[in-house]
RNA sequence: GGGCUCGUAGCUCAGUUGGUGAGAGCGCACGCCUGAUAAGCGUGAGGUCGGAGGUUCGACUCCUCCCGAGCCCA
């Protein structure tokens, strides 16, 4: 006879390889099929809500590792909360205007693009985002996010272009709004403004020049050197560095003043060999010192500055606020310069330029070159060749022109400190984002939020023809942000100022109703930071603030920081109550991931080739609140976590195949080491509980995957296997274990399944059988954690006895070397102590100790030690059934070859 | 160059306010089992806690500097 057939042997159709990649698939067809976001939603119909905002990734390409990241977050976050049994509705979005997209779709045109009309133009780049969105739509389902993906918000949708309307509108009314001059990158071939991405570096030769500055006050001279003569005419100051020393030199019977660390260089670019020190001195005692322009009756004045370069030139910078990025920030903004721009859009001078006005800054060096030398302040003229930025498309040197822009001004009405203060009363995780995002806030100048763009969100601002005036109204904005509402914001292109204006418009100067629409779009960070208003106050399901913006700490000085601008001046508060960061993701040896370095991971690779699950895993495993890395090497020990997982699940599914919740053993009557292992769950109950409230999903990680190795695979599994597969079906012992792991499997499949999100609900499914009441694990209640069921007398006695359990291990291993057993089946255990306690503990539960220790006989005695373990063969015959060794065995008549207990069971079961 | 962050076994992570001998899982090596079997079990080997100073009776844990890496700026 076969006894085998006579056990109960675990079965289930939970396939041990997971084979993932076709397997995913097929339950993302499954989601779709019971609309799962839907079906989410409405089980949590009235439940309290927690709300992500999802922060929209720019709609161009493929999603990378680092967006797969970020989405998977969110998504493990969200579905968490909605196992704790929150309506946690999830709108993903998408940022869709800007110069990226604009860029890809004007290279993609080529020669047809200079043809197309700006609406033409922005008709493509609308229809390359869709595109996008859709693309990018499918591979985040891929990696198993749920969210209402039917419904996505996106920054081009009329109904959110128009609030971002209503946020500027806010933003004009509360006089934040000004208009002043700024460099921006030039090409004055395209008379076009460039973004840094135009912009390409080519060698290119420049006359490179030094020019003495007189003092306004003594008879001594700054020397600058430039190497754009042209820009002169807009010099307003020098900068010079704080914490260097400065020289006065005496040369040719004049004092110049210079850097000391550069001045022998520059002595020797000047080939003057005759020189003597008078003075050195500190950089900041020139600060606010005056020298006179070389050429224009105008004051320069001397200002102290930490960007100065120590490496080339004299030290003394030569400061045009309207031609240098650098001139601005520190000219500008922190010392005042005046920023002039006599330049127009072709590069030919102004009128402000005095007697070169009419000039091509092109032909301008030379003749400015000419006039220094004739007024005695050129020191010496060379030519360079250095590495000089040229625009993309007409490959021209580009240069940095002073242009009217608008600004958002930080500190009109107490705005930045209004920020900071709320600040604090968001939640920041980690701690550290806080004085991050401050710093920030504290430093940031004004908001130039305007772009000379085609694909953006137009500023419907005017010009009055007759008097010029530029109109920036409150009221027009409104007005059309109501045509924005019905028609896009292509109206601006489409209609004609006139229509666009409110019936009997007029200028509030002149009186005119002459306009004309000027061109401008917002800056994207618009965009995107009004997606509280457009989103989050605009759908119902959705609450203002948002629980939790969750995103890459490069967020602190984007997204997050421009939400909280407009948030605060629109409504006064933050927009959100917990900001979460996450890191970046580096390869394994914490590079940085370049195509060039060739050591990018493609998560949508990793998927078709391991599975989204796997790369959950990976991600949960990793602590994403630094930088983290992966590589196939991770990836592949991810994969032999998964399966380990894997086979706990399928274990645990067929050794409950025949149970059903009515067959549940009530805790007191449970066996003691059931008692125990009921006890462990709670406590990993608990402490998984706590790793998810605090986001570490690595300790949530580690805990469950530890669990499922040492404690059950390892442990109680492997204790628990004889009484599963040996006593009667109905048994006590039986069922008691079998509730256990009833709780057991159940909890695990809840808490793992925001992370496992496509294996858990295949677990889930197969264990439907045992009369779970949902469509998918997504909507099951979080476990319960049951702190009756930690009995602390047996808990504390369970440790112990793991002691003696691991001494017992280690003294089978050593018999087994020596050849004397295999199986520990084979063994019989004599465990004696010298020690009263141990002794009384093992005797407490002497009639478990054999399946404790899975051996056939355990004897207890008395020892001189405290712990002496001895291992002896088994006595009598291995049971055909069971395996154990029992003196007894092979005396029963009816069931030769077993031991008394299993002709026990073999008589009841065929009674 | 500045602000912020990180650097513990091959890999992923723990290491409370400084205090007995630095841990876990995976992987690896060796062995067992063949009724979780492209599974399961056991034992074992792996770390001068990035480096150098300093504070202290005592530092992986505090301070300084250096090296390496990342984000954001310049």
């Amino acid at each position: 006879m076969e006894y085998r057939d006579t056990l109960n042997l675990p079965n289930t159709d939970f396939a041990m390889r997971a084979n993932l990649v076709e397997k995913e698939p097929r339950i993302i067809e499954k989601w779709k099929d019971i609309d799962i976001y839907n079906y989410v939603q409405n089980q949590r119909a009235g439940c309290p809500t927690f709300v992500l905002h999802d922060g929209p990734p720019y709609a161009n390409g493929d999603i990378h590792i680092g967006t797969a990241m970020n989405k998977i977050l969110k998504d493990i976050v969200v579905r968490y909360k909605v196992l704790q049994g929150y309506r946690s509705p999830y709108v993903p979005g998408w940022d869709t205007h800007g110069l990226p997209i604009e860029h890809k779709v004007t290279t993609m045109l080529g020669a047809k693009a200079k043809t197309m009309s700006q609406m033409e133009i922005r008709k493509a780049c609308e229809e390359f985002a869709r595109q996008q969105i859709e693309v990018q739509k499918k591979q985040f389902q891929r990696l198993g996010v749920i969210g209402d993906w039917d419904n996505y918000y996106a920054t081009l949708k009329p109904e959110y272009e128009y609030k971002i309307y209503e946020v500027f509108a806010k933003l004009v009314e509360g006089g934040y709004v000004y208009r002043a001059k700024k460099p921006v990158l030039w090409c004055h071939n395209c008379r076009t403004a460039l973004a840094q991405a135009e912009i390409e570096y080519h060698d290119h030769v420049s006359p490179s020049i030094y020019v003495k500055f007189k003092m306004r006050d003594c008879d001594e001279f700054i020397v600058i050197w430039t190497t754009t003569p042209w820009t002169l005419p807009g010099n307003t100051g020098i900068a010079v560095h704080p914490d260097h020393q400065y020289v006065k030199v005496l040369v040719n019977g004049e004092i110049w003043i210079l850097a000391e660390k550069l001045l022998e260089s520059v002595m020797n670019e000047l080939k003057v060999d005759q020189y003597r020190i008078l003075e050195t001195f500190n950089g900041k005692l020139l600060d606010g010192k005056v020298a006179l322009h070389p050429l224009f009756e105008r004051e320069s004045r001397i200002i102290a500055a930490d960007f100065v370069d120590m490496e080339t030139g004299t030290g003394c910078v030569h400061i045009a606020p309207g031609h240098g990025e650098e001139d601005y920030e520190y000219g500008h903004l922190v010392h005042r310069l005046d920023v002039l721009s006599p330049v127009n859009e072709e590069g030919v001078f102004t009128d402000e330029a005095g007697k070169y006005a009419g000039i091509h800054i092109d032909k301008a060096n030379r003749l400015i070159i000419d006039d220094l030398q004739a007024v005695g302040a050129l020191v010496k003229e060379a030519k360079i060749s250095h590495s000089y930025p040229h625009c993309w498309r007409c490959k021209k040197p580009v240069i940095f022109r002073a242009t009217e822009q608008w600004f958002v001004s930080v500190e009109k009405n107490n705005l930045r400190k209004t920020v900071l203060e709320h600040i604090d009363d968001v939640m920041w995780i980690p701690s550290w984002g806080k004085n991050r995002i401050s710093a920030m806030i504290q430093e940031r100048p004004d908001w130039c939020i305007s772009r000379q763009r085609v694909w953006g969100t137009p500023i419907p601002a005017f010009k009055c023809n007759d008097c010029q005036e530029v109109i920036l109204d409150p009221v027009i904005i409104h007005h059309f942000a109501n045509i924005v509402r019905e028609k896009g914001t292509n109206a601006w292109f489409e209609l004609s100022a006139q229509e666009l204006l409110p019936q009997g418009y007029t200028c509030r100067k002149c009186g005119s109703e002459n306009f004309s629409k000027m061109y401008d779009t917002l800056d994207v960070w618009i965009d995107s930071g009004c997606s509280f208003e457009a989103v989050l106050t605009t759908r119902p399901e959705l609450t203002f603030p948002a629980d939790m913006y969750l995103e890459g700490s490069d967020q602190h000085r984007g997204w997050f920081n421009s939400s909280i601008m407009l948030s605060v001046v629109k409504h006064n508060t933050a927009p959100y109550r917990i900001v979460l960061t996450h890191g970046f993701i580096k390869d394994e040896e914490g590079k940085k991931m370049s195509k060039s370095l060739g050591n990018v991971v493609d998560p949508l690779e990793v998927c078709s080739k391991y599975g989204a699950d796997v790369l959950r895993l990976w991600l949960a495993s990793s602590d994403y609140f630094n930088d983290i890395r992966i590589s196939q090497n991770i990836i592949l020990q991810q994969v032999e976590v998964y399966k380990k997982i894997r086979n706990t699940f399928r274990y645990l599914l067929g050794n409950l195949n025949d149970f059903s919740e009515s067959d549940a053993v009530r805790f007191e009557k449970m066996l003691p080491v059931d008692k125990w292992a009921l006890g462990r769950l709670q406590q990993i109950i608990k402490s998984v509980t706590e790793a998810y409230e605090s986001y570490e999903f690595s300790r949530v990680y580690n805990i469950l995957v530890r669990y499922c190795s040492v404690e059950l695979s390892a442990v109680y599994l492997d204790i628990v296997k004889d009484r599963l597969y040996v006593e009667a079906k109905n048994s006590l012992q039986r069922r008691s274990a079998q509730t256990v792991l009833y709780h057991i499997l159940r909890s695990l499949l809840v808490m793992l399944s925001p992370i496992l999100a496509f294996t858990c609900e295949e677990g889930y499914e197969h264990f439907k059988s045992q009369k779970m009441k949902y469509d998918s694990v997504q909507v099951e209640r979080w476990p319960e954690y049951h702190e009756e069921w930690i009995d602390k007398q047996i808990m504390t006695d369970f440790d112990e006895l793991m002691k003696v359990r691991d001494q017992a291990l280690k003294s089978l291993e050593e018999v087994r070397q020596a050849g004397l057993i295999g199986h520990s089946l084979d063994a019989k255990l004599l465990i004696k102590s010298n020690s009263q306690q141990t002794l009384d503990l093992l005797r407490r539960y002497s009639e478990y100790l054999e399946e404790f220790f899975i051996v056939s006989l355990v004897e207890v005695g008395n020892s001189d030690s405290e712990l002496e373990i001895e291992v002896q063969k088994a006595v009598g015959e291995k049971c055909d059934r069971c395996w154990k060794y029992h003196p007894l065995t092979g005396t029963d008549q009816q069931f030769p070859n077993t031991c008394p207990r299993c002709a026990r069971v073999l008589r009841a079961q065929k009674g």
